[in-house]
DNA sequence: TCCCTTTAGTCTTTTTTCAGGACCATTTAA
DNA sequence: TTAAATGGTCCTGAAAAAAGACTAAAGGGA
Protein backbone atom coordinates (compact mmCIF):
# COMPACT_ATOMS: atom_id res chain seq x y z
CA UNK A 1 0.00 0.00 0.00
CA UNK A 2 1.20 3.47 -0.61
CA UNK A 3 0.32 6.65 1.00
CA UNK A 4 -2.55 7.37 -0.85
CA UNK A 5 -5.96 5.66 -1.00
CA UNK A 6 -7.44 4.67 -4.59
CA UNK A 7 -10.27 2.78 -4.63
CA UNK A 8 -13.44 4.90 -5.65
CA UNK A 9 -14.79 6.37 -2.24
CA UNK A 10 -15.93 9.56 -1.01
CA UNK A 11 -14.71 8.77 2.17
CA UNK A 12 -11.21 7.33 1.16
CA UNK A 13 -10.58 10.83 -1.14
CA UNK A 14 -11.62 12.81 1.87
CA UNK A 15 -9.00 10.78 4.26
CA UNK A 16 -6.25 12.01 1.31
CA UNK A 17 -6.61 15.25 1.82
CA UNK A 18 -7.60 15.14 5.32
CA UNK A 19 -6.45 12.07 7.25
CA UNK A 20 -3.84 12.73 9.69
CA UNK A 21 -3.66 14.28 12.82
CA UNK A 22 -3.03 18.30 11.82
CA UNK A 23 -5.13 18.72 8.65
CA UNK A 24 -8.37 19.46 10.36
CA UNK A 25 -6.81 21.03 12.98
CA UNK A 26 -5.65 23.53 10.87
CA UNK A 27 -9.09 23.94 8.99
CA UNK A 28 -10.84 24.13 12.42
CA UNK A 29 -8.17 27.21 13.17
CA UNK A 30 -9.36 28.30 9.72
CA UNK A 31 -12.68 28.26 10.69
CA UNK A 32 -12.27 29.66 14.14
CA UNK A 33 -10.18 32.50 12.17
CA UNK A 34 -6.76 32.21 12.00
CA UNK A 35 -5.19 32.89 8.76
CA UNK A 36 -1.47 33.99 9.36
CA UNK A 37 1.40 31.33 9.62
CA UNK A 38 1.97 31.76 13.12
CA UNK A 39 -1.51 31.86 13.86
CA UNK A 40 -1.75 28.30 12.97
CA UNK A 41 1.61 27.14 14.67
CA UNK A 42 0.84 28.41 18.10
CA UNK A 43 -3.17 27.46 18.52
CA UNK A 44 -2.81 24.01 17.10
CA UNK A 45 0.61 23.33 18.33
CA UNK A 46 2.33 21.58 15.06
CA UNK A 47 5.61 21.53 13.99
CA UNK A 48 6.67 24.67 11.86
CA UNK A 49 7.64 21.95 9.12
CA UNK A 50 4.57 19.93 8.95
CA UNK A 51 2.40 23.27 9.14
CA UNK A 52 4.41 24.50 6.57
CA UNK A 53 3.93 20.87 4.44
CA UNK A 54 0.35 21.22 6.10
CA UNK A 55 -0.62 24.28 4.38
CA UNK A 56 0.84 23.82 1.09
CA UNK A 57 -1.26 20.34 0.76
CA UNK A 58 -4.27 22.05 1.62
CA UNK A 59 -3.87 25.36 -0.70
CA UNK A 60 -2.91 22.60 -3.58
CA UNK A 61 -6.51 20.33 -2.52
CA UNK A 62 -8.34 24.25 -2.92
CA UNK A 63 -8.92 24.74 0.63
CA UNK A 64 -7.16 27.42 1.68
CA UNK A 65 -5.36 30.09 -0.48
CA UNK A 66 -2.07 31.85 0.19
CA UNK A 67 -1.81 35.42 -0.57
CA UNK A 68 0.64 37.82 0.04
CA UNK A 69 -0.58 39.81 2.95
CA UNK A 70 0.12 43.73 1.04
CA UNK A 71 2.91 45.65 2.07
CA UNK A 72 3.65 44.10 5.44
CA UNK A 73 7.11 42.38 5.35
CA UNK A 74 6.97 38.46 4.40
CA UNK A 75 3.92 37.63 5.30
CA UNK A 76 1.11 35.90 4.12
CA UNK A 77 -2.63 35.25 4.66
CA UNK A 78 -4.55 31.44 4.54
CA UNK A 79 -7.75 31.74 3.64
CA UNK A 80 -10.51 29.20 3.27
CA UNK A 81 -11.79 29.18 -0.19
CA UNK A 82 -15.56 28.21 -0.26
CA UNK A 83 -14.85 24.12 -0.99
CA UNK A 84 -12.83 24.90 2.35
CA UNK A 85 -16.19 26.51 4.02
CA UNK A 86 -18.28 23.93 2.61
CA UNK A 87 -16.68 21.43 4.92
CA UNK A 88 -18.64 23.51 7.77
CA UNK A 89 -21.12 20.39 7.53
CA UNK A 90 -18.39 17.78 8.85
CA UNK A 91 -17.18 20.35 10.97
CA UNK A 92 -20.59 20.76 12.88
CA UNK A 93 -20.93 16.66 12.66
CA UNK A 94 -18.03 16.77 14.35
CA UNK A 95 -17.90 18.88 16.77
CA UNK A 96 -21.60 17.78 17.88
CA UNK A 97 -20.08 13.81 17.91
CA UNK A 98 -17.04 14.81 19.51
CA UNK A 99 -18.99 17.27 22.75
CA UNK A 100 -21.82 14.31 22.84
CA UNK A 101 -19.89 11.19 22.88
CA UNK A 102 -16.30 11.96 24.32
CA UNK A 103 -17.31 15.05 26.94
CA UNK A 104 -21.09 14.68 27.30
CA UNK A 105 -23.64 16.98 28.33
CA UNK A 106 -22.51 19.55 30.74
CA UNK A 107 -18.54 19.34 29.37
CA UNK A 108 -18.66 20.68 26.60
CA UNK A 109 -15.30 22.69 25.71
CA UNK A 110 -17.46 24.81 22.90
CA UNK A 111 -20.91 24.72 22.27
CA UNK A 112 -22.61 25.49 19.38
CA UNK A 113 -26.39 27.77 19.87
CA UNK A 114 -28.77 28.94 17.55
CA UNK A 115 -28.22 32.81 17.74
CA UNK A 116 -32.04 33.16 17.03
CA UNK A 117 -33.56 30.71 19.24
CA UNK A 118 -30.46 30.57 22.27
CA UNK A 119 -31.05 26.67 21.43
CA UNK A 120 -27.89 24.42 21.25
CA UNK A 121 -27.62 22.15 18.49
CA UNK A 122 -29.01 19.37 18.43
CA UNK A 123 -27.44 17.10 15.92
CA UNK A 124 -26.84 17.18 12.21
CA UNK A 125 -29.37 15.46 10.05
CA UNK A 126 -29.65 14.77 6.36
CA UNK A 127 -32.10 16.97 4.41
CA UNK A 128 -33.38 16.52 0.35
CA UNK A 129 -32.99 18.71 -2.53
CA UNK A 130 -36.71 20.35 -0.82
CA UNK A 131 -34.85 20.81 2.54
CA UNK A 132 -37.11 17.99 3.94
CA UNK A 133 -35.24 16.13 6.85
CA UNK A 134 -34.73 12.61 5.83
CA UNK A 135 -34.43 9.48 8.15
CA UNK A 136 -31.34 8.31 8.73
CA UNK A 137 -32.36 4.89 8.53
CA UNK A 138 -34.35 5.44 5.03
CA UNK A 139 -30.91 6.24 3.44
CA UNK A 140 -29.56 3.31 1.10
CA UNK A 141 -26.17 3.30 -0.45
CA UNK A 142 -26.84 3.02 -4.78
CA UNK A 143 -24.03 2.60 -6.87
CA UNK A 144 -22.82 5.83 -8.46
CA UNK A 145 -21.66 6.66 -11.86
CA UNK A 146 -18.11 6.74 -10.26
CA UNK A 147 -18.15 3.40 -9.16
CA UNK A 148 -16.56 0.47 -9.95
CA UNK A 149 -17.07 -3.59 -9.96
CA UNK A 150 -15.26 -3.39 -6.71
CA UNK A 151 -18.29 -1.10 -5.18
CA UNK A 152 -20.44 -3.08 -6.72
CA UNK A 153 -19.45 -6.02 -4.65
CA UNK A 154 -19.00 -3.52 -1.41
CA UNK A 155 -22.73 -2.70 -1.77
CA UNK A 156 -24.09 -5.76 -2.77
CA UNK A 157 -22.71 -7.18 0.82
CA UNK A 158 -23.53 -3.99 3.35
CA UNK A 159 -26.84 -4.78 4.74
CA UNK A 160 -29.41 -2.03 3.36
CA UNK A 161 -30.40 -0.76 6.37
CA UNK A 162 -26.64 0.74 7.32
CA UNK A 163 -27.61 3.95 8.73
CA UNK A 164 -30.04 2.64 11.67
CA UNK A 165 -28.35 4.91 14.46
CA UNK A 166 -29.01 2.71 17.80
CA UNK A 167 -32.22 1.17 16.72
CA UNK A 168 -30.79 -2.23 18.24
CA UNK A 169 -30.99 -2.09 21.50
CA UNK A 170 -34.77 -1.51 22.08
CA UNK B 1 3.85 17.53 20.87
CA UNK B 2 3.19 13.89 21.97
CA UNK B 3 0.98 11.71 20.08
CA UNK B 4 -2.06 13.17 21.10
CA UNK B 5 -3.52 16.16 21.04
CA UNK B 6 -4.35 17.43 25.10
CA UNK B 7 -6.32 20.68 24.63
CA UNK B 8 -10.33 20.75 25.33
CA UNK B 9 -11.60 20.84 21.53
CA UNK B 10 -14.16 18.17 20.09
CA UNK B 11 -12.35 17.84 17.11
CA UNK B 12 -8.71 17.77 18.68
CA UNK B 13 -10.22 14.47 20.88
CA UNK B 14 -11.90 12.69 18.21
CA UNK B 15 -9.35 13.14 16.07
CA UNK B 16 -7.13 11.40 18.75
CA UNK B 17 -9.04 8.05 18.31
CA UNK B 18 -10.16 8.98 14.25
CA UNK B 19 -7.07 10.61 13.02
CA UNK B 20 -4.95 8.69 11.02
CA UNK B 21 -5.37 7.27 7.62
CA UNK B 22 -7.46 3.77 8.33
CA UNK B 23 -9.63 4.52 11.14
CA UNK B 24 -12.71 5.95 9.23
CA UNK B 25 -11.77 3.08 6.40
CA UNK B 26 -12.71 0.59 9.29
CA UNK B 27 -15.57 2.23 10.61
CA UNK B 28 -16.76 2.75 7.02
CA UNK B 29 -16.51 -1.25 6.33
CA UNK B 30 -18.48 -1.63 9.65
CA UNK B 31 -21.23 0.60 8.42
CA UNK B 32 -21.40 -0.97 5.13
CA UNK B 33 -21.86 -4.76 7.30
CA UNK B 34 -18.06 -5.84 7.75
CA UNK B 35 -17.76 -8.02 10.71
CA UNK B 36 -14.67 -10.07 10.50
CA UNK B 37 -10.54 -9.37 10.42
CA UNK B 38 -10.58 -10.87 6.65
CA UNK B 39 -13.40 -8.38 5.66
CA UNK B 40 -11.51 -5.46 6.81
CA UNK B 41 -8.08 -6.33 5.97
CA UNK B 42 -9.31 -6.95 2.36
CA UNK B 43 -11.87 -4.26 2.13
CA UNK B 44 -9.80 -1.53 3.34
CA UNK B 45 -6.11 -2.64 1.94
CA UNK B 46 -4.37 -1.58 5.59
CA UNK B 47 -2.01 -4.27 6.67
CA UNK B 48 -2.44 -6.98 9.17
CA UNK B 49 -0.28 -5.53 12.31
CA UNK B 50 -2.15 -2.18 11.42
CA UNK B 51 -5.36 -3.80 11.16
CA UNK B 52 -4.79 -5.26 14.93
CA UNK B 53 -3.80 -2.19 16.59
CA UNK B 54 -6.46 -0.12 14.98
CA UNK B 55 -9.00 -2.61 15.71
CA UNK B 56 -7.57 -2.34 19.22
CA UNK B 57 -7.91 1.15 19.90
CA UNK B 58 -11.00 1.38 18.36
CA UNK B 59 -12.84 -1.38 20.72
CA UNK B 60 -10.69 0.71 23.54
CA UNK B 61 -12.25 3.67 22.39
CA UNK B 62 -15.90 1.78 22.57
CA UNK B 63 -16.80 2.08 19.18
CA UNK B 64 -16.82 -1.52 18.29
CA UNK B 65 -16.97 -4.81 20.08
CA UNK B 66 -14.71 -8.13 19.94
CA UNK B 67 -16.70 -10.97 20.17
CA UNK B 68 -15.81 -14.75 19.45
CA UNK B 69 -17.51 -16.40 16.51
CA UNK B 70 -19.13 -18.83 18.44
CA UNK B 71 -18.29 -22.35 18.10
CA UNK B 72 -16.16 -21.29 14.77
CA UNK B 73 -12.78 -21.87 15.61
CA UNK B 74 -10.48 -19.01 15.92
CA UNK B 75 -12.33 -16.32 14.77
CA UNK B 76 -13.87 -13.17 15.87
CA UNK B 77 -16.65 -10.80 15.25
CA UNK B 78 -16.49 -7.11 15.41
CA UNK B 79 -19.31 -5.43 15.76
CA UNK B 80 -20.25 -1.36 16.18
CA UNK B 81 -21.58 -0.33 19.29
CA UNK B 82 -24.00 2.42 19.93
CA UNK B 83 -21.23 4.79 20.50
CA UNK B 84 -19.71 3.52 16.66
CA UNK B 85 -23.20 3.77 15.22
CA UNK B 86 -23.69 7.64 16.60
CA UNK B 87 -20.69 8.54 13.92
CA UNK B 88 -23.51 8.22 10.83
CA UNK B 89 -23.74 12.00 10.83
CA UNK B 90 -20.13 12.04 10.54
CA UNK B 91 -20.30 9.49 8.33
CA UNK B 92 -22.84 10.96 6.04
CA UNK B 93 -21.15 14.52 6.29
CA UNK B 94 -18.08 13.03 4.59
CA UNK B 95 -19.65 10.99 1.90
CA UNK B 96 -21.87 14.08 0.78
CA UNK B 97 -19.16 16.46 1.05
CA UNK B 98 -16.29 13.94 -1.02
CA UNK B 99 -19.28 12.96 -3.56
CA UNK B 100 -19.41 17.00 -4.20
CA UNK B 101 -16.63 18.32 -4.06
CA UNK B 102 -13.90 15.83 -4.56
CA UNK B 103 -16.39 14.16 -7.17
CA UNK B 104 -18.95 15.85 -8.58
CA UNK B 105 -22.17 15.37 -10.13
CA UNK B 106 -22.56 12.40 -11.78
CA UNK B 107 -19.06 10.78 -10.57
CA UNK B 108 -20.07 9.89 -6.94
CA UNK B 109 -19.03 6.27 -6.55
CA UNK B 110 -21.69 5.91 -4.70
CA UNK B 111 -25.14 7.90 -3.70
CA UNK B 112 -26.86 7.90 -0.78
CA UNK B 113 -31.07 7.80 -1.01
CA UNK B 114 -34.09 8.19 0.53
CA UNK B 115 -35.72 4.83 -0.04
CA UNK B 116 -39.05 6.70 0.57
CA UNK B 117 -38.77 9.58 -2.24
CA UNK B 118 -36.13 8.06 -4.07
CA UNK B 119 -34.51 11.58 -3.73
CA UNK B 120 -30.69 11.92 -3.29
CA UNK B 121 -29.01 13.47 -0.25
CA UNK B 122 -28.70 17.16 -0.52
CA UNK B 123 -26.84 17.47 2.58
CA UNK B 124 -26.23 17.68 6.07
CA UNK B 125 -27.73 20.48 7.99
CA UNK B 126 -27.78 21.46 11.95
CA UNK B 127 -31.13 20.94 13.71
CA UNK B 128 -31.73 22.06 16.68
CA UNK B 129 -33.69 20.05 19.76
CA UNK B 130 -37.10 20.72 18.57
CA UNK B 131 -36.40 19.46 15.25
CA UNK B 132 -36.32 22.63 13.79
CA UNK B 133 -33.40 23.29 10.75
CA UNK B 134 -30.68 25.99 11.52
CA UNK B 135 -29.28 27.53 9.50
CA UNK B 136 -25.46 27.19 9.40
CA UNK B 137 -24.80 31.09 9.69
CA UNK B 138 -27.12 31.78 12.91
CA UNK B 139 -24.78 28.97 14.77
CA UNK B 140 -22.34 30.88 17.29
CA UNK B 141 -20.05 28.96 19.27
CA UNK B 142 -19.79 29.58 23.04
CA UNK B 143 -17.73 28.52 25.53
CA UNK B 144 -18.71 25.76 27.53
CA UNK B 145 -18.18 23.95 30.87
CA UNK B 146 -15.60 21.86 29.41
CA UNK B 147 -13.18 24.70 28.39
CA UNK B 148 -10.19 26.34 29.60
CA UNK B 149 -8.66 29.77 29.49
CA UNK B 150 -7.09 29.35 26.10
CA UNK B 151 -10.56 28.08 24.57
CA UNK B 152 -11.87 31.77 25.49
CA UNK B 153 -8.90 33.14 24.10
CA UNK B 154 -9.80 31.21 21.16
CA UNK B 155 -13.49 32.24 20.97
CA UNK B 156 -12.84 35.51 21.30
CA UNK B 157 -10.38 36.08 19.06
CA UNK B 158 -12.49 34.50 16.51
CA UNK B 159 -14.71 36.11 13.96
CA UNK B 160 -18.71 35.13 15.26
CA UNK B 161 -19.86 34.27 11.89
CA UNK B 162 -18.22 30.76 11.61
CA UNK B 163 -20.38 29.28 9.69
CA UNK B 164 -21.33 31.57 7.11
CA UNK B 165 -20.52 29.22 4.10
CA UNK B 166 -19.77 31.45 0.78
CA UNK B 167 -21.59 34.22 1.00
CA UNK B 168 -18.02 36.67 1.19
CA UNK B 169 -17.52 36.38 -2.67
CA UNK B 170 -21.07 38.02 -3.31
C1' DT C 1 22.94 53.54 7.44
C1' DC C 2 22.97 49.88 10.57
C1' DC C 3 20.85 47.17 13.59
C1' DC C 4 16.68 44.77 15.57
C1' DT C 5 12.35 42.64 15.12
C1' DT C 6 8.78 40.11 12.78
C1' DT C 7 7.28 36.63 9.75
C1' DA C 8 7.59 32.56 7.43
C1' DG C 9 10.00 29.48 6.35
C1' DT C 10 14.23 25.56 5.64
C1' DC C 11 17.50 22.06 7.41
C1' DT C 12 19.16 18.53 10.36
C1' DT C 13 18.74 15.01 13.69
C1' DT C 14 16.26 11.75 16.36
C1' DT C 15 12.17 9.16 17.22
C1' DT C 16 8.02 7.04 15.86
C1' DT C 17 5.07 4.94 12.75
C1' DC C 18 3.96 2.44 8.54
C1' DA C 19 4.24 -1.19 4.88
C1' DG C 20 5.01 -5.60 3.61
C1' DG C 21 6.05 -10.04 4.18
C1' DA C 22 7.34 -14.19 6.86
C1' DC C 23 5.93 -16.84 10.38
C1' DC C 24 2.77 -18.95 14.11
C1' DA C 25 -1.29 -20.96 16.90
C1' DT C 26 -5.83 -22.81 17.09
C1' DT C 27 -9.62 -25.07 15.30
C1' DT C 28 -12.35 -27.40 11.73
C1' DA C 29 -12.84 -30.14 7.48
C1' DA C 30 -11.21 -33.73 4.32
C1' DT D 1 -2.95 -36.55 9.81
C1' DT D 2 -2.86 -33.41 7.01
C1' DA D 3 -4.47 -29.22 5.05
C1' DA D 4 -7.05 -24.98 5.07
C1' DA D 5 -9.01 -21.03 7.30
C1' DT D 6 -8.71 -17.49 10.61
C1' DG D 7 -6.57 -14.13 13.25
C1' DG D 8 -3.03 -12.91 14.67
C1' DT D 9 2.65 -11.76 15.93
C1' DC D 10 7.33 -10.53 14.62
C1' DC D 11 10.90 -8.52 11.87
C1' DT D 12 12.98 -5.29 8.69
C1' DG D 13 13.53 -1.33 5.85
C1' DA D 14 11.23 2.96 4.47
C1' DA D 15 8.74 6.94 5.39
C1' DA D 16 6.95 10.44 8.19
C1' DA D 17 6.76 13.17 12.37
C1' DA D 18 8.77 15.94 16.28
C1' DA D 19 11.79 19.33 17.85
C1' DG D 20 14.89 22.68 17.57
C1' DA D 21 18.54 25.46 15.22
C1' DC D 22 19.20 28.24 11.56
C1' DT D 23 17.96 31.56 7.51
C1' DA D 24 15.99 35.05 4.28
C1' DA D 25 13.32 39.08 3.35
C1' DA D 26 11.33 43.17 4.69
C1' DG D 27 10.21 47.19 7.79
C1' DG D 28 11.03 50.30 11.59
C1' DG D 29 13.70 52.97 14.61
C1' DA D 30 18.07 55.14 16.32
Amino acid sequence: MSRKHTHPCAIAETLNILGDRWSLLIIREAFYGATRFGEFLTNTGISRNLLTERLQQLVEAGLLTRTPYADRGTSYVYDLTDKGRSLEGVMLAIIDWGNRELYGEGHEPVRLVDRQSGLALAGVRPVDEDGNLLEPSDLVLELGPGGDGRTRNRLARAKQDIFRASDLKS
